[in-house]
Parts: C-alpha cells; structure tokens; sequence
RNA sequence: GGAGGAGUACCCAAGUGGCUAAAGGGGACGGACUGUAAAUCCGUUAGCUAAGCUUUCACUGGUUCAAAUCCAGUCUCCUCCA
C-alpha cells in the first residue's frame, strides 16, 4: 500500500516537517491521530481551509484517525500571526455559532462514524481553566526570550502587542497536550504559518510527557502571481453555498492564472497524479481543457455532482452563446415592480451587482452592462415587462459575471 | 509615572491656510487585445437622477471670508526612560 506520507509530498502539499523519515516509517505502519485546528473567525470555512480538508481526506483514506479541533477558545485571543487588523474581539455567541457552521461544513467530508474522526472544540478545557495550575503546569515550559525571536511575534513588536495575544502560543501548544493525552494524538498539521505555533505543542509535550510527537505543515494556497488564493473583488470563497454559489465557485477555479492549474489539480482535487500531469502538460488554449476539470472537479468535492454538472452546463452555454442559464445567480423579483418601469441601475442594485449608484453609471458609462447581451448605453434607462422574456431578464457585469432577474 | 512621535480614502503614502474630493504607488473595477488565461495599453476608483450639490483627512469644540493644514481638549497607537 501506498504510504500517505509520500502521496501527500508528491502531490505538493509539505511545506515542513520534524523528523520526515520516522513520520513516514509510522504514517506507514499504524494508524496514527492527528488534528488541525479551525479558529472560528467567519462563519463558514474558505477555500483556504478546504487545501486542509484535502489533507485530511487523504490521511483518513490512509486510515489515519483526524481531529478537527473547533477553535471556541483559542478564538477569544485570535491569533497574532494573522494580519493585524484581526484584533477585534469576538462575542462567545458568534464564535459559537461559527464553530457549528464548521461542524456542519466538515461532517461532508470527513467520515465521523464510530470515531473514525472526531470533532472536538478547544473551548471544553480552555473555559475553565486555573490560572494559577495552568501557570504553574505550561506557562513554566515557555521562554520569553524564545518566544520574542519568532517571527510572527517579531512583527508585531512594533506595532504593538498585548500580553493577551502574547498568550496565543501556549493555548495551542496546552490543545496538542490535551489531544495527545485524551485522544493520543501525535501529529498536528497546518499551515505553514502556523509552523511555530505547532512546535510549541511538540516541545511542550517532549517536556511534560517526555514524549517525541510530530508536526507537519502545508504550502498555503497562493496563486502563481504570489497572492492569496481564495480572495476575489468580491471577497472570499466560501465553502458555504449561500456565501458562494456553486456557479461562482466554478468560475473561480475556470478562471485560474495558467501557471496555476496543474499546482491546484494536484492539491485541490482526487485526480490520479499522471492524469493531473498530462493535463498540466497542456498548452495555448488547449489548457482550457485541464481548468474546466478543475473546475468540474473542485465544484463536485465541495458542492456535490449535481451542482458541478449544473455550473457547467450554465458555463459552457453562456461563454458559447445558446442561452441556457443553468444555475447561474439570480435574483427572483416581483413583476409589479416593472409595471411602472424600474430604473437601470436600481435593477443593478437589487441583483448585488454595484455598491453605489455611482459606480453604475460609472460602469455603463464605460460600457461594462449588458442586457441580454446588448450594451446598455444610458444609465438612465428604464426597465419593464417588455425587456423580459419569459419572466428572465439577464444580466452581465464586464466580461464574465452573469446575473439573471426572474419574475 | 516621565519625555518624544504618529493617526489621511480598500492598503501603503504625499500634502502643513484657499488652485484639494485630496499627488504617487499597490490593489480593485471597466474597455481594447486574447483562450472566460497571462502580459501590455487606455480609462475609472466618496455619495447623490450628477456640468451642480452633499459628506470626508482619529474624535469634539474653536480661530478664520476660507482648515486635512492653525489653536484647545479627548481617544488610540508607537518609541525611549521608570
């Protein structure tokens, strides 16, 4: 059997790792606990986390136990290597409820019965923990000095850094403690942002418990022009299908930078790595191929086939001209809203296209709106029944985001 | 607790009395070119049914015909000292 220590590292997911050769020997003869943890910022996972879930999906094929730990806890100080804009602080309710959107989200792809994952929240411990004990037991085993010479610290230091936040460490490093004791769990994965965070489990661990634990961490996703991947104009891509639509998931990866496709087919996909190749290897307009399997393949992992199929088929008709709106948005409307006629950039308003009646006119102006794929001229046009047929109206904002108004 | 410095639009950053809805860069958006790609070029980037008007330069109040710019107070952050 294939050990999933090297599928993962063929497939270009390993950033860093302790010990490489004894993770493997022990990835490759039993089966081992891991966890990655989730901080409850948003109420639905990212794109982001989803190159986390694929790792997870892969070691639990490899018959690897995961522990997706929900960061309830840990999210009350946030995480001071994240931007800092992040320091605003959370309501327990919100966290709480980001964190049973995570459970829902996970619960698709992860197998959880009869403990072949678990799912635990950091908050159980954290709530009531002793100062004084947790002091005495862990806050011991830590070294400012140390500590100051990371480098997500060291960013901070100029601009300011509270002790609270400071604190962040040892909560993550006292979490891969609870798991290792509670769950035997030797292995913590993330991020390769979080390679700091996670050694101060491993060494917190190999000082109390005198035990040897791994960690291991991932290339974050990031396009070839060097940039996040998951953020677009419109924001993040959300694994939530009311945040995101399946539709504009798809367009999404379709639209990936060439330079990209055989990186993400690799990491974002099940394909079998010399499938994922061939189609790397393809080139001019050729690559198109390759970007609408990743798309069909990402959108079918995380929204399921029927929504894949149907994101494509609304793609392939509206980039090759026979209208067939699959599941494009749409915004559904009341027809006596037009009976007096509605105002063109209102209608662009309703459908979430434009933030402010500005940048409608702006955009008319420039040429950027299409009815029915005729270019608007005047932003003072009027919309009514007689622009619709069959109660569909569609809309396209430049080059490629469409947008119908059924009513 | 003491001394000094900073707070400008999505981000970075110029601007130290009127010519400033605010230079420049990044990002983003629209157009051209293409392959629903990249690169390049052009344009746009506070709000408003808009050649005019309204609200903006941490906050509050003041000086002035006129304030991002001057004064006073408040808040937040940074640096050094304790």
């Amino acid at each position: 059997m294939d050990n999933v220590f090297d599928i993962l590292s063929e497939r270009g997911y390993i950033d860093q790792v302790t010990f490489e050769d004894e993770l493997r020997e022990l990835l490759g003869k039993e089966s081992v606990t891991f966890y990655i943890g989730f901080d409850a910022t948003a109420d639905s996972l990212t794109l982001g986390h989803f190159l986390q879930i694929m790792v997870m999906m892969h070691m639990q094929k490899a018959g690897h136990r995961p522990i997706a730990l929900l960061g309830g806890g840990t999210t009350m100080i946030g995480d001071p290597s994240e931007r800092n804009d992040m320091r605003k602080i959370m309501t327990k309710e919100m966290i709480d409820y980001n964190a049973s959107q995570f459970k829902k989200q996970l619960s698709r792809f992860l197998n959880f019965e009869e403990d072949k994952a678990l799912m635990i929240n950091n908050r159980d411990w954290l709530q009531n923990l002793n100062f004084l004990d947790f002091m005495r037991e862990t806050g011991v085993h830590f070294s400012v000095n140390q500590m100051l010479s990371l480098d997500s610290y060291k960013n901070r230091l100029d601009q300011g850094l509270t002790f609270f936040e400071f604190s962040y460490l040892l909560m993550q490093s006292y979490d891969f403690l609870r798991l290792y004791r509670d769950h035997n769990c030797k292995l913590q994965l993330g991020g390769s942002d979080q390679w700091s965070n996670i050694l101060g489990g491993y060494d917190l661990i190999r000082k109390v418990e005198n035990d040897k634990v791994y960690a291991m961490t991932f290339n974050l996703l990031t396009t070839a022009a060097g940039t996040k991947m998951g953020k677009t104009q419109s924001g993040t891509i959300w694994l939530d299908s009311e945040k995101t639509s399946p539709y504009e998931l798809y367009q999404y990866m379709r639209n990936v930078d060439d330079n990209d496709v055989e990186k993400f087919l690799s990491l974002l996909t099940f394909l079998p790595m010399n499938k994922v190749k061939e189609l790397g290897r393809l080139e001019g307009s050729e690559i198109n191929k390759a970007k609408e399997v990743l798309a069909y393949e990402v959108t079918r992992l995380i929204h399921g086939e029927e929504e894949a199929e149907k994101s494509q088929q609304a793609a392939k008709s509206l980039f090759t001209g026979d209208q067939d709106e699959g599941s494009i948005p749409f915004t559904q409307m009341d027809k006596s809203q037009f009976k007096e006629g509605l105002w063109i950039i209102d209608l662009l308003r309703k459908a979430d296209l434009i933030k402010s009646n500005g940048e409608g006119r702006r955009l008319i102006q420039q040429g950027g709106i299409r009815i029915d794929d005729v270019k608007v001229k005047d932003f003072r046009d009027i919309i009514t029944l007689e622009d619709f047929t069959d109660g569909k109206l569609l809309l396209r904002k430049g080059k490629k985001i469409y947008h119908q108004i059924k009513i």
